[in-house]
DNA sequence: GTCAGGTAGTATAACGTTTAAGTAAATGCG
DNA sequence: CGCATTTACTTAAACGTTATACTACCTGAC
């Protein structure tokens, strides 16, 4: 024979069917379905990932076949050391009570979040980590993610140095609900419009001569709750009336915090026209407030809301509000990290989504 | 010398500082991290992991400040293919309308899930997936995780489905708010006592003349719902009362298919003595459509919800409800798949979380 | 007959880490 | 001193993939 002798294979794998200990049951390899197959290792993952050259029918329906027979799976960690692509992405928020999830908009931006991920065939980590563990938390650490999306919450210090330390991992970054860092060249952000939001309420309010405006937020300055401050400012200063706003902030944005601040704030003998809750939880709160001290909405006080979660029309009346997209706010932020994962580039560096006032009983006269 | 010759490394590692190409920056790794300190990569993998043994103070701090210095973070695809430990768990939940984090119980029992498992060191992958997708689903395929928790969603024929599913990927799983399955050798279920909580509504209302009991739950056959049912029906039974139970099923959980359904009811000329809710949200629907039928809660009704989620005590008059805590299902199942991975064991095969009624306004006489 | 071009498949070198096994020097002990 | 033990490290072999470079074979075309 005039062919070149071929080498023996250098490493035989010795791995023997009852090697396996009873605890962990051993995951079959690539190996192991070669072997069943009589091919070579490397069909077996052409056939695992259709790569188009190097295929023959009859192959790949043999090997398919053995790997249904033996339930083989590709190993992440192998694949991944060797692609140096996990195919998963990270969701983090800052998140000091360890309960983030309880925020309905927060848990319907995520829920979006994971699910434009997942439909692109990537899973998604969500964590939630306090304020000065980061360094510590195992997202940093050892999660070794594709990309970071870093979500509203906390503080806006909080949020800049968390942001600042994820930049430093050199990984696609996308910001979700940021107001205070800007968009720049490799970093994108995607937010809803809550100043325009603002505005549209300021018109609401004002074509209803309120005088009088009282603004209940929490005191954990969210940025987004400052942006509809912002916008409301900015609807009434437009117009050039002389309505004026109070600010008062209440310990937390729990019920009994906000309804404390707003009952004491109307037993100090204050009558607002209007009350504006940061966001549909603190107006509802007002409004059991405005009703527990004898006073009628929206008769003598006009309430409204924020953001028009789920649970908003439960209340009678029922609560003006404005109609934001959690949901959507998270599709977009994964849509775009994956995108810029797949193409090197962020498209857009800035995505707003539009709110929608949504008029309803509390500011009817 | 009579020193044996050291072998020269069979393997140079040739990466130069300027290889690396400009789109993706290069991660240090531990082999960068041994040349800098003048050490063995064996040594610098011991200190990463504290190794007790083999450690020298001095080198210690040697290598530790070179690891600072050039950003080393561990490799999670390379560790993970040694060790075959990847520290990660799967959450992994049925949802077909893609928004399953929209109902603030399973937000909060994901929430508790995740920061369990994060304070023992792990990460969570948070996973909806539709029904029929499951095969092709990321999870399955590729996501490589050491645990996993099915939590509650879908009917029951497509949960016990994926859970078979689950089950033959012979990694740990851990089972939420589960009824129909039942726990067994190397299976692990979390749940809250909803039968008692039914059975304590029971009482509840019978203590008040309750003679026509109406029930709403949804179409979608949630286990839970049936539990509180059979358990209200178990209450009634025990006191051998003659009290009459009949229950409708709403289109969906949301608002307007509940108030429709209620107002229907109604309509007809039913008039229960007590409208009990598969959850808080159906309460306050059924609420709102006994108010808008011109009927008084609780002078002419009482109602009564499930769950104390964060919102129902935005209610005029405020809801009768049961406390869960989906929080801590979430904490204990994701303790007890943290605890099974570590020990090789489940401690307990199942775990049940007592609830409470909280009596309030909406069933006082 | 031979050369070009395609198809079908294989061998093997990484990828970055952990860890068992080993070595060299220092220390303890009789 | 001579031997055992301890301390402080190093060597090198996996772990399961993917992808590059290669071989072998086949089919025509000239």
């Amino acid at each position: 024979m005039s062919t070149r002798p071929r080498k023996p294979p250098v490493r035989q794998r010795t791995r023997t069917a009852e090697s396996a200990s009873a605890s962990a049951i051993k995951q079959p390899t690539i190996h192991d379905v070669a072997r069943a197959a009589k091919v070579s290792i490397a069909t077996v993952s052409n056939v695992m990932n259709n790569r188009s050259s190097a295929a023959g029918e009859k192959t790949r329906k043999l090997v398919r076949h053995h790997i249904a027979q033996l339930g083989y799976r590709t190993h992440a960690a192998g694949r991944g050391l060797r692609t140096s692509r996990r195919n998963f992405v990270a969701m983090v928020m800052i998140d000091e009570s360890a309960n983030y999830l309880s925020d309905p908009f927060v848990a319907n931006l995520v829920a979006g979040f994971t699910d434009a991920v997942n439909s692109r065939g990537y899973a998604t980590v969500v964590h939630g980590c306090r304020r000065g563990d980061l360094e510590d938390t195992v997202v940093i650490k050892t999660l070794g993610v594709d990309g970071y999306c870093l979500s509203l919450s906390g503080d806006a210090a909080a949020r800049v140095d968390l942001a600042t330390r994820l930049r430093e991992l050199n990984q696609p970054l996308v910001l979700a609900q940021e107001t205070v860092i800007k968009p720049d060249k490799d970093l994108c952000i995607v937010r809803q419009d809550d100043f325009g939001g603002g505005v549209q309420l300021a018109d609401h309010l004002l074509a209803r001569r309120v005088k009088r405006l009282m603004v209940v937020l929490s005191k954990l300055e969210w940025p987004s709750f400052n942006a509809r401050l912002e916008g409301l400012r900015a609807g009434i200063q437009r117009t050039g009336q002389s309505t004026k706003i109070e600010v008062i902030r209440a310990r937390s944005e729990a019920f009994v915090d906000c309804v404390a601040a707003v009952s004491e704030y109307l037993a100090a003998g204050n009558r607002p026209d209007a009350i504006v809750g940061g966001n549909d939880q603190i107006g509802l709160s007002a409004m059991y407030a405005v009703q527990a001290a004898g006073l009628s909405v929206p008769k003598d006080v006009l309430v409204t809301g924020f953001n028009a979660l789920d649970f908003w029309q439960y209340s009678t009346p029922r609560l003006t509000t404005v109609r934001s997209r959690p949901r959507e706010i998270g599709v977009a932020a994964g849509s775009a990290l994956i995108d810029r994962l797949e193409t090197g580039v962020f498209r857009d560096n800035e995505i707003i989504l539009p709110v929608a006032l949504i008029p309803a009983a509390s500011t009817e006269q």
